[in-house]
DNA sequence: TCCTCATCTCGGAATCTTCCGAAATATACG
DNA sequence: CGTATATTTCGGAAGATTCCGAGATGAGGA
């Protein structure tokens, strides 16, 4: 295990500051479970793709996240070299059990399933969901076939 | 080592917050190192009294610290019990070794040596401090004779 | 090249934070 | 009881945060 860094307390309290709001929280939670992309998280999230692309500018100036281009997309991962990391990481451990932060869990790998063009044209707003779901009991958001 | 308790991420986010401000993890840190009352914190932070009350009414209602009446002072203490203890001696062992944390830490011994009067009388801001010292060479604050 | 699409940046509105001093509260002490 | 003093609460000003949509940027694909 490695000695966490000192950081002084300006550093520290941009950190803190970043994990300080729901959305970025739930964003470094679900980055636990997966790398993924900012539309792959505004379509989780329900936030408009500019605003969560903020949240991320926020996480990795505050050095929590690390971002990989690939295309047109930009992923983003947990800097496991960060000197929060671990305190990032207990952090997570005590919300862990919350029900906002398991529902994200449990939609992650559904969204991943999902091609990328299909995120970002509507089609996963809540009420589009419920009405799919009305028409069509397939459980399956993916494979529209 | 107790688990650390589950805690919601409502909870958690004020939590961060409260963690999230040069003030406030100063008075965390502080407090490490001896329980205070508000006149002491507000003479180290260089703080009105009425800013570091508010400052410490946040860490109360977000369950990191205590309160303990004593007369008419109010000590404040970092709480032992709460979910995010653990959590927040990580934080202040990350910041151990930034230099205003390690200021403010060197300085509370001697603030503790003057009496509480003293305090509150601007007797103990940095000018006053320094033409009392180029007065008199005596190295402590207390006892004025 | 021209178009599409994922992301980022900018501008602005609404809201929240931070700080102080003045007034209110609470506890001692004469 | 009246005064003194430590703390809290209130009001308001200055600044920071958060969010979105419109437009800019950059990487592919037709």
């Amino acid at each position: 295990m490695p000695r966490p860094r000192p950081v002084s307390h300006r550093q520290f309290v941009a950190a803190a500051k970043a994990l300080a709001h729901p959305a970025r929280l739930r964003i470094l939670a679900m980055l636990r479970h997966a790398e993924l992309c900012v539309c792959q998280m505004s379509t989780i999230l329900q936030l408009a793709a500019s605003t969560v692309s903020g949240h991320l500018n926020d996480l990795r100036r505050s050095g929590l996240v690390l971002e990989r281009k690939q295309g047109k997309l930009v992923y983003y991962a947990l800097d496991p070299e960060s000197p929060f990391a671990a305190w990032v990481a207990q952090a997570l451990d005590l919300v862990a059990s919350d029900s906002r932060i398991r529902a994200d869990a449990a939609v992650i790998n559904r969204v991943r399933a999902v091609p990328i063009p299909l995120l970002t044209r509507g089609d996963l707003t809540l009420e589009a969901i419920r009405k799919r779901r009305a028409r069509r009991p397939a459980t399956s958001p993916a494979a529209p076939a």
